[in-house]
DNA sequence: AAGTGGTCTAGACCACGAT
DNA sequence: TCGTGGTCTAGACCACTTT
């Protein structure tokens, strides 16, 4: 053995956040205190920077070292924080160079959204038509799924998207009116990249997680015509709720997938 | 600064491995020798009892440091390869109890294979009837898909699986002949409990893994009749291949389902 | 050469469950 | 009380990237 036992310096969980610790609650005699690990506080905190911007999607947020000594936890703290936030997709690892804010202008990030792929394996251009960009109150259905009152103002988004000139899939996308206020269908129509990449440089709202929910449904009248196919024809249908940091829902969005080509990949892991 | 630094004992990457390391091939100067790191190859080593069934499902393994005694490591580095093997489902860490080896007997498992939840949360009695089982030569598709040559022999079963009495799954499931010998519809049928169960415990084939594609397809004739719907209904087709350890293929399977009362539910991450 | 994340170790202590 | 996994720390060294 090496070593002698070191003195009890900062013992964790009994003695650092109470004394010393940082810039975190341990809510010592809280009734219904739910004990967090220091390393899921210090991932709370970063969170939080996140979520009001201190680090932008892209950037690179301040080394271990750096965070270690910012909250006064040792490197290994922080690490165990940032394993988790990576293995959430919301932070980037690179070795010798830095931990990232993943955005969606990466492929990386964007198909984790997009999970319709062509049968053959060719991925051709996709465009967008958009159809409408309206405000208006929210209906009873989007309140509930977005968290607002039924009668704030949301907005709807309708468009088409074409895979190498074929029409595919219709979305209609319900979005908080407080968050989106200067989005017209000229600024998606002129806007190159990913719609949610759009969201998070111009709005700063970031998805990071979504909840879908998928059914097979008959082709309507309206829709048989934009997609170019016979009304009754079976399509997919895409309920999601995306959510953006603190799993606060900013997205409701109702997708009719044409699944001749293309089909829908899923994994269970 | 509490201490002086240690002297250099057992230095991991460089020594450890290459002189009293455990039964691992670091593969010094082979050509396209991809490096990995000690941990992950304790990761493979335990993944190799696994699947030689050296602990079964439903059993603990043994504990963190018998096994690093076991592979000549600290604590921390089979840590490390169990945090992976949890993170994949494949292994499952109970505080103060031990680490077990996942089993398709337990709903936590079985729901990450079964996505089909009801519109209204209300899960109904789930109940199989087997329409067949025999064994034939793969065709060209299956084959494939099982990593098999055309011929080999596959064991086909067909059923029809109902919520509340409500005939809401078909399933046409294919799998080896090789590994699923005394497989018969009696069998099946007396089983109790979710298939993938008896496959794991009457055949040592346990399923770790799928990749779905899902299309919406017009129901034909003889599905028609089965779920008492119309025919051309749209249905949800789910084409799955599930993997074992070592991503080797062990199941192709398409399922047609029933989505008026029911949704494929999905999380995006 | 310096800075970053990645690996490995060793040890102390805590939380939980069975005895 | 003991054995299990869970947390936290400290330090050494490796691998990768940039300067």
């Amino acid at each position: 053995m090496p070593f002698k036992p070191h003195p009890p310096c900062l013992s964790a969980s009994t003695d650092a956040p109470a004394t010393a610790g940082p810039a975190v609650a341990p809510e010592p005699g809280a009734p219904g205190a739910a004990f967090s690990p220091l390393y899921r506080q210090i991932k709370g905190l970063i969170l939080q920077s996140l979520d009001r911007g201190e680090w932008k999607p892209g950037e690179a947020i301040p080394s271990e070292l750096d965070l270690a000594a910012r909250f006064k936890v040792s490197q290994g703290t922080v690490r165990k924080a940032i394993d988790e936030l990576a293995a959430d997709n919301i932070l980037l690892r690179r070795q010798g160079k830095g931990t990232f804010v993943a955005t969606h202008h990466e492929d990386r990030v964007r198909f984790r959204f997009l999970r319709l792929a062509p049968d053959d394996g060719q991925h051709a251009r996709s465009r967008s038509r958009f159809l409408e960009c309206r405000r208006l109150r929210a209906p009873a259905e989007v309140a509930k799924a977005l968290e607002l009152r039924a009668g704030d103002s949301v907005v709807l988004v309708r468009r088409v998207l074409s895979f190498g000139e074929i029409p595919t899939v219709i979305d209609e996308i319900w979005l908080p009116g407080s968050l989106f206020r200067g989005l017209t269908a000229e600024r998606l129509a002129e806007y190159k990249g990913p719609m949610y990449g759009l969201f998070e440089s111009e709005f700063g709202v970031r998805m990071i997680r979504a909840d879908e929910k998928i059914r097979a449904v008959p082709a309507g009248a309206p829709e048989a015509e934009l997609l170019d196919i016979e009304a009754g024809t079976p399509l997919l249908q895409v309920e999601r709720i995306s959510f953006t940091y603190g799993d606060r829902p900013v997205e409701m969005r109702r997708g009719l997938y044409l699944t001749s080509r293309y089909h829908y990949r899923n994994s269970l892991n």
